[in-house]
DNA sequence: CCGTGGTCGTTGTCCGCGCAAGCACCGCGC
DNA sequence: GCGCGGTGCTTGCGCGGACAACGACCACGG
């Protein structure tokens, strides 16, 4: 007791060395990380670690397409972000617009074959820096363990992307 | 051995569930406290996260200055993003710029007593966010285990930072 | 049938950051 | 003393992203 148990006075005393290293650990070894493996991408594939997600997760998308606002919460973008984003990559001839039949309001963003071929080098590039520079220093079970952790953390989110459309294709 | 074991296969063969959830849990686990610390600094105290974080370090530096070059090293922000940001802080007065007498091409970022001020009101709200979102979701020895992490994942960061300038003060 | 509220995608605008260039200055050698 | 490479900070510029506003559209209820 003495000093200590107050908890609006715990809620506000400084980090110890412990709490500090857990902390800014993740922030330091996130942006140590990103920066790491978007310059790989870029530098391999002319490519930015934003632009692979996006990708990424239309490949691993049923046909190859995504509807925008699914893609925009996937990758962690607001709606307009991804806008000016598919639009750089349809510039690039890496995706293509497509109208949503059900939907008049919606589009979906459809991989080209460029956009596939792209994806499926950059691929390679980055899971191999994902696992060199991140998964390779734990072990499997340690591996269960951070998931376990950010499960924790996460208000939801417990799939991987909570955008998995469960409705018909065409 | 059949269709596994082959290195190059295996380093570019898709992240398994174990894999994925550890590697993504971190982007989205990052992404989420980072906006939510900051929205909630931000309503509280009208201070971005990334002010927040200089005025903390400059607090926390012997007398409450610190050399530029080392507050972006510390802050992980670029020089010139860090000389627009102090250019900020200075015109809503909670830093000042003061010339080094050592180095006439370096300048100090100075807290102000408002600098001060701010920063003691933040801190409680940003800690009391860092515990209540991070730093209780885990127990003291799983945040050892974190931070021993971090340092397996981070280059040669094993200081806080590494910006602590060993000069004499005055 | 016609509102009405909500959603999807786009656009205008602003802001923060990085990169490259520039300027002033340090420290060294001559 | 002078020049020379290196360093600290600032500035010009472009990019990528967020927010708010907008038009088009859906779904639902009178």
């Amino acid at each position: 007791m003495s000093t200590v148990e107050r908890p609006s006075a715990a809620a506000s005393a400084p980090l110890d060395g412990r709490e500090l290293l857990a902390w800014r650990g993740l922030l330091r070894a996130h942006a140590s990380l990103c920066k790491a493996l978007d310059a790989e991408l870029e530098a391999a594939h002319g490519l930015p670690l934003t632009t692979y997600e996006v990708l990424m997760y239309m490949h691993d998308a049923p046909k190859g397409k995504m509807r925008m606002c699914d893609l925009a919460e996937c990758i962690l973008l607001s709606r307009s972000g991804l806008t000016r984003l598919v639009d750089r990559l349809q510039r690039d001839g890496l995706v293509i617009r497509q109208s949503c039949s059900s939907d008049a309001r919606g589009s979906y963003a459809v991989l080209t074959e460029d956009g596939v071929r792209l994806l499926e080098e950059a691929r390679a590039t980055h899971l191999a820096g994902v696992r060199r520079l991140f998964l390779e220093k734990f072990t499997p079970a340690e591996q269960a363990l951070l998931g376990n952790a950010w499960e924790r953390v996460l208000p939801g989110a417990g799939s991987p992307c909570g955008c998995v459309p469960p409705v018909v294709p065409s």
